[in-house]
Order: structure tokens, then C-alpha cells, then sequence
DNA sequence: TTCATATTCTATTGATTGGTAGAATATTGA
DNA sequence: TCAATATTCTACCAATCAATAGAATATGAA
């Protein structure tokens, strides 16, 4: 009967070990937002073309992805949005636990947050402050990416095209910017930026990954025919 | 700037390589429950004291869990109840993806699930299902555990008296059952002896553990004063 | 067919992990 | 203080893992 209650705990395990090496949750990562080429993989995440294959038959093996042949290209995406959530909860737990992790992630950003303003907007608070109209939505990634999906109303402006800001963006009302998820670096230098100009502008904590992951809907652009 | 990314990644691995090994995972599943000394650890995971003493340690290093000491026992605990959550979704994504998961979470409870009839009841369909007064729910843990916490409304028919079921229980209204969580066995066993008894029950796919995380309600029994 | 490209496979290395047994440490009670 | 108990620490071996380089495979183009 419960005589492979152990072997359960294994397999599940398999899952787990899986995530356990920065190599591969940083391929995750990138997966996250989009499916794509090993070589791509490998340059994002500078590991060699050979390791990160190995690492994506881990990931495979493991169930956590899986691969595409298009052409000459091996596509990887990942298997399942809930992989994203999982990653978030990782993310979470060693937040809160790990004291080092907590030291590495505030100084990723070497944040100068004097007095908790740069505080980041969850994911709820951004929902709510949405439905009543009460914010701007900023996307800083580059163009293509917010062309293949973006956050229900949400401007596109570019980390290149920053200096556009005061053109597009209210002064009066408060904006929320947002890029690719938690460790995306663009929408924090983006908030640093759109204050020294002048703009009451705060950053999303997750990114668009983690929204679509949870459910949320996401716009897409219609490069051809008008919705 | 970026340049500790790798770093951040690294030390997220550190939790996940934490899970990735299936006597940890058991540890974690039984300190889910309640608090524990290594003894009574070790045996319910058949470790060596020695064995199960080293894993939580690493479990501790990792940030998973915390210990304090009580007279000549260390008492070892979860540190966070988002932990169960995470366990939770590892289940999941192993489950949906891997497929020999499945084939082991299926054989463990040597199912004759003839018609799917006996498909679990999903947290949502659970708490909708009690809003609106539509089933009785069932704990077949042992009265100790049952004292401690258990979920609102329910009533306490422990495994060796299920025999008084008739008595205790509806035969018009259906009946959920659950225990310690998606492995515990005891709530298998008590849907097939009770409709062996002509009741209908369904079994919760989670356990007490699960819904505390998500932070839904608990009954606790005062055993001296009246609420 | 032959060549160039993208990816995977194989073999090797050094580092890390899990299990085990026995020594060492800390606490309680005599 | 001493003995008993609970737990952790240390040292060891076997197994697994990560990284690397080079060979092998598969695809598309010439």
C-alpha cells in the first residue's frame, strides 16, 4: 500500500532537483517570457552552447520543458505556466528565509530607496488601482516583446526612448512601470530615471510572466487586422 | 549592476536543491503537520536518527526550517507555511508533467475509481460547497490532531471508529472527507469502507496543512473554556 | 552528394551529495 | 559529580552532478 510513498517522494523530488541550480532557473527565467533557440539560451544566460543543452535535457527530463524542432532550431518553452508560479514561491520562501538571498536581492538594484518609496506594487494592489483607473501602466520592454503581449492598457515606452517620457506619460496621475518579472532590471532603472524628471512613478513587483501565470489577461497587438 | 545576478540565481537554488531529494521532502510533509523532535521524525520517515539529523540540517541551512530546543529534545518546525504551498505546487507541476508521477499517484491508492466517481474535491468546489451548507465534512485523524486544529465544521471520526458512522453521519447529504493532506492514506481508506457503508462521500483532494497555508480558517478545541 | 550550421551525445574531470557508523556534545535526573 | 538520553559532528565511501572538449547527428542549402 504505502509501500511506494517513498518512491512518490522521489519522483517528486526529480521536480525539485531540477530547480536546484542557478544555471537552470536562470534558463527558466528567460523561458518565461518566451520560447526559444538554445543558442539564444546559452548567450542570454552565458553559458556554452554544449551546458546549456545539457541543462535543457535536465530541464526535460524533468518535465519542466519541452522542445520544438523548427528548421535547424531546437524551440524550448516550458511546459506548463505553473512553473512561473513555482519559481515566484522559490523566489518567496528564500526572501524570507534566507537571509543572503534577501542581502543579494536588495543589492541587485543598489537601491537607494531612502524612505521605502521605491516600495514595489503587488500584484493585487496593482489590480485594484487598475479597475478604478487610479494609474498609468508602463511597459519598458522593447517593442517587440509588448507587441506579443502586454498588460491590459499598458503604454510601451522603451528603456531607449526614455526621453520621451514627459510627452506620454501624465505628471498628475501616479504610474506603475513594469518589464519582464521580479529580477528584470529595466523597470527599476526606468523608476530611477522617470523621477530624476520629475514623475511619480513606482515599479511593479512581478512582471509579465508572472500576471499571465496567474491567470490574468494579457492584450496582444494586431499587427494586420484592427480588434 | 547586474553582475550578481548569477549570485541571486545561485542562491535560489539553494532552496530548491533543499526539496530536491525525497526524505527531505518527507521531513517537510510531516512537519507540515505539527512540530516534531528528530526521533519522532526519523521514524516516521524510516531515516536513522543520524540520517534524518543531517537532512534537517540541511533543511535549516537552507532557511526550510527552525529548531528549538525543549529539555534534551530539538523540536523542529517549518519556518514559513508558504513551504506547504511550494511542496504543493512541486506536486502539481510533477503531476501534470512527468509522467510517471502520475502513474505512482495513481497505483498508491491501488484505485478502483471505476467511474472517476470517486474524484476529488478541489478547494474552491470545497469552500463553495460549505458556504452553502451542502455537505458534511468528515476528519478521519485521530482525536489528538483533530484538537489541535481542524477545519470549520467538521466532525471527528477517527480511522478505528468509522464502525459508528451510521450513527454519526447523514445518509441524505453528501460527505467530504479528509486528513493530513494529498498523501495521507487515511482518507482513501475511510471513502471505501464508507461507501461500503451505502454513504456518499467524496474525498478533499488537500489536508489540513494546505488550507491553513492558502489562509483560509481553522477551528481550534479549547479544551477548558468555551470558545 | 557535399557542406555548413545547430544541437546533442560521449567521455572525462573535479566537486558535491547521501548514507553509515562511531565519536563528541548538551541536557536532565540520580 | 555521574550516568542516561537526544542530537549533532566527523570521517569515510559510493554515487551523482556540473563543466568542458570533441565526436556524432540532423537539417537545409549549394
Amino acid at each position: 500500500m504505502s509501500i511506494s510513498r517513498h518512491e512518490l517522494f522521489d519522483t517528486l523530488a526529480i521536480v525539485a532537483r531540477a530547480l536546484g541550480n542557478g544555471n537552470r532557473l536562470e534558463l527558466l527565467e528567460r523561458l518565461a517570457q518566451a520560447e526559444a533557440p538554445v543558442e539564444t539560451l546559452a548567450s542570454a544566460t552565458s553559458l556554452s552552447v554544449g551546458n546549456a543543452s545539457q541543462h535543457l535535457q535536465q530541464l526535460r527530463r524533468a518535465g519542466l520543458v519541452t522542445a520544438r524542432r523548427e528548421g535547424r532550431q531546437m524551440f524550448y518553452r516550458l511546459t506548463d505556466e505553473r512553473i512561473i508560479l513555482l519559481m515566484g514561491l522559490v523566489r518567496e520562501v528564500a526572501e524570507s528565509n534566507l537571509a543572503e538571498a534577501e542581502r543579494l536581492v536588495s543589492r541587485l538594484f543598489d537601491d537607494p530607496d531612502a524612505e521605502g518609496a521605491l516600495e514595489p506594487v503587488s500584484r493585487d494592489a496593482l489590480r485594484s488601482a487598475l479597475e478604478q483607473g487610479a494609474v498609468t501602466l508602463l511597459d519598458v520592454r522593447p517593442e517587440q516583446e509588448f507587441r506579443v503581449a502586454h498588460l491590459p492598457g499598458a503604454i510601451n515606452l522603451p528603456m531607449d526612448r526614455l526621453d520621451q517620457a514627459l510627452e506620454v506619460l501624465p505628471r498628475d496621475q501616479e504610474i506603475v512601470a513594469y518589464c519582464r518579472g521580479p529580477y528584470c532590471v529595466l523597470s527599476h532603472e526606468a523608476v530611477q530615471r522617470l523621477r530624476a524628471l520629475g514623475l511619480r512613478v513606482r515599479r511593479f513587483q512581478e512582471g509579465l510572466p508572472e500576471w499571465r501565470a496567474a491567470g490574468l489577461p494579457v492584450e496582444h497587438e494586431q499587427p494586420m487586422m484592427g480588434q
